[in-house]
RNA sequence: UGGGUUAUGGUGUAAAGGUAGCACAACAGAUUUUGAUUCUGUUUGUCUAGGUUCGAAUCCUAGUAACCCAACCA
């Protein structure tokens, strides 16, 4: 029994909700609006509900809350429930706000009748008006002492068509000078004549989130409705509306939302990437959606372990992306295939090898011997990276350079005797002799090397096409910046390689799979993928101490 | 200028009046047929000012800063 992991805030009060008998069960519930793709925010959400539940034996609802027909579409629904699966969760049963429609409409006749709701005809912005200011009162409306019968007869002509988009609202009966601007009676209903993706032409009326969500929670039985922090005001009315109405009482909590840096989380402004074409879709693998990520080669158990690692708490955060970048490598790290490519070949000679001989060598597939070997093809012309060999070799070099000595992976040690350039003074060949007693596994030769690179046999070799991604913004916060975020994009987030060399068993590569291309990062195979022309996607880099000294320089 | 929420290393997150811990990042070293992995170590913190107490991140008082609230969005 090593020491437990502390307890976050909400895993307290369900811990003292269970203790105190207060409930049997909790169930919780995941309520996104089917107007957008899934992020990396919303998985946060995700594994704190389901999480939570499963933790303390109880459920978890996928709710959908669709109470806006002109923003909601049935292709959201479905990304939705794919990327939750994908992650690795099960709802308990999959429900929908809008079949809710006709209770809530009877929840809001109980209202007028009890003399807690009226029909208001004023214009948008006359309510705005009257509503005050955060440091105002607001005034009531002259439509507010409408009489009871007034108002269920008007509710129901908006019900049934007689009135046009905007010409009447239902609001709640509360106080125009309160201190929370949402208590000031807010609009309940407006009148929609909208198609609702599931309710199809049924209604012309639909109840707003604040008179949606709470009545849901309360006929699911939700007994921990959690959200993040900016509904707290919300909160009063939710339990205001509870109250008056007389049903579950559902309780909301709420949590800081996930911020990450290089990215931006509002479905807004993952928006206008998508439409202005900054990206190439919502799943385009730069996009920090759950779609994206599963895109570039993410797993769904490195994004939850990043959701367990980031903890739960009311304060606002900035989560370094290289957090998600650690779980992501931890997880890959033991269980990627290794193979070798080529991403910027340079041709490299052995003089002293016979010419169209070849050597099928014995390479490991992965850290773990269980992962088993492969046999790569050895020639005299191989391609190795351009940045494998200095001409002039800087301090603490050890790789390639004229005179120096390295092993190939695998292989042989070779050593560097001369090299050519093109007419633009481009290294064009690199000649080596090898020394056959150093072969991989059967070193005799009693040469200790400092560095080892990789290499593709040059007739063996196929190609692939490589996408390598970088971070889409070029400051921390581009939300936070003066002016428009996107002004802030990373103009090299994207880099294609269109014909690197990679090993010829990556033909076979399948798009479940994912690969270490040895010394170069994590890769996995693109879905633009066909069997002839191959195409795959950095997950993301491995450490590289290298770099750091070059850049210290 | 009203109301609400939050302040712990560079970034997150613990510590429920009693040793400020953990992870990422950074830095240094060891091992290494991936400058990866692994291992070891180091640096850095309680918003400010007072107070209570033997003892305060924690309690009290007064400040300060950040975020949220004036859609017929959720």
């Amino acid at each position: 029994m090593s020491e437990e992991k502390s307890l976050n805030f909400l895993e307290e009060i369900v811990e003292n909700d269970l203790q105190s008998k207060k409930y049997k069960s909790i169930i919780t519930r995941f309520p996104p609006e089917p107007n957008g793709y899934l992020h990396i925010g919303h998985s946060k959400a995700i594994c704190l509900n389901f999480g939570l539940a499963a933790k303390y034996g109880g459920k978890t609802n996928l709710r959908f809350d669709d109470t806006n027909p002109v923003t909601e579409d049935t292709e959201y629904v479905e990304s939705i429930k794919n990327d939750i699966k994908w992650l690795g969760f099960n709802w308990s049963n999959e429900l929908y706000a809008s079949d809710y429609f006709d209770k809530i409409y009877s929840y809001a006749v109980l209202l007028i009748e009890k003399g807690l709701a009226y029909v208001d005809d004023s214009t948008s912005e006359e309510i705005a008006r009257l509503k005050g200011t955060p440091t105002e009162p607001g005034k009531d409306s002259i439509y507010r002492s409408r009489s009871i019968e007034e108002n269920i007869l008007l509710f129901s002509e908006m019900k049934a068509g007689k009135y046009k988009d905007g010409e009447k609202v239902l609001r709640a009966k509360i106080d125009m000078t309160h201190t929370n601007m949402l208590m000031r009676d807010p609009i309940i209903y407006r009148i929609k004549h909208a198609h609702h993706h599931r309710t199809g032409d049924k209604w012309c009326i639909y109840p707003m989130y604040d008179f949606a969500h709470g009545q849901s929670d309360s006929i699911e039985n939700i007994t921990h409705s959690i959200c993040t922090l900016e509904f707290i005001p919300h909160r009063e009315l939710y339990d205001w509306l509870i109250e008056k109405l007389e049903i579950f009482p559902s309780h909301q909590y709420e949590f800081a939302r996930l911020n990450m840096t290089y990215t931006v989380m509002s479905k807004r402004k993952l928006l206008q990437l998508v439409t202005e074409g900054h990206v190439s879709g919502w799943d385009d693998p730069r996009m920090p959606t759950i779609s994206g990520l599963r895109r570039k080669g993410y797993t769904p158990e490195s994004i939850r372990t990043f959701c367990d690692k980031i903890g739960i708490a009311k304060r606002e955060n900035l989560i370094d992306l290289s957090l998600l970048e650690f779980c992501v490598r931890e997880d890959l790290n033991s269980s990627a295939k290794r193979v070798m490519a080529v991403l910027d070949p340079v041709k490299l000679i052995i003089t002293n090898y016979e010419e169209g001989k070849t050597e099928e060598l014995k390479s490991e597939n992965g850290p773990d011997e269980s992962m088993g070997f492969r046999f790569l093809p050895f020639s005299k012309e191989l391609w190795i990276e351009k940045e494998d060999f200095m001409e002039v070799p800087a301090k603490k070099w050890f790789r390639l350079a004229p005179g120096a000595m390295v092993r190939l992976k695998s292989a042989y040690i070779v050593k560097c005797d001369d090299f050519i350039k093109d007419s633009e003074g481009n290294i064009k060949e690199i000649h080596c002799t090898y020394i056959p007693e150093s072969k991989s596994g059967h070193d005799t030769s009693g040469i200790a090397v400092k560095g080892t690179i990789h290499w593709i046999s040059a007739p063996h070799a196929a190609s692939a096409e490589v996408r390598l991604y970088d971070r889409l913004f070029k400051v921390e916060n581009p939300s936070a910046e003066e002016g428009d975020f996107k002004e802030h994009i990373n103009p090299y987030s994207l880099h294609i390689i269109k014909n690197a060399f990679i090993e010829s068993s990556l033909k076979e590569a399948n798009v479940n799979e994912r690969y270490q291309f040895i010394r170069k990062g994590y890769f996995c195979l693109d879905t633009d993928s066909t069997k002839d022309h191959l195409v795959f996607n950095r997950t993301v880099t491995l450490k590289d101490a290298w770099g750091k000294e070059v850049k210290k320089a």
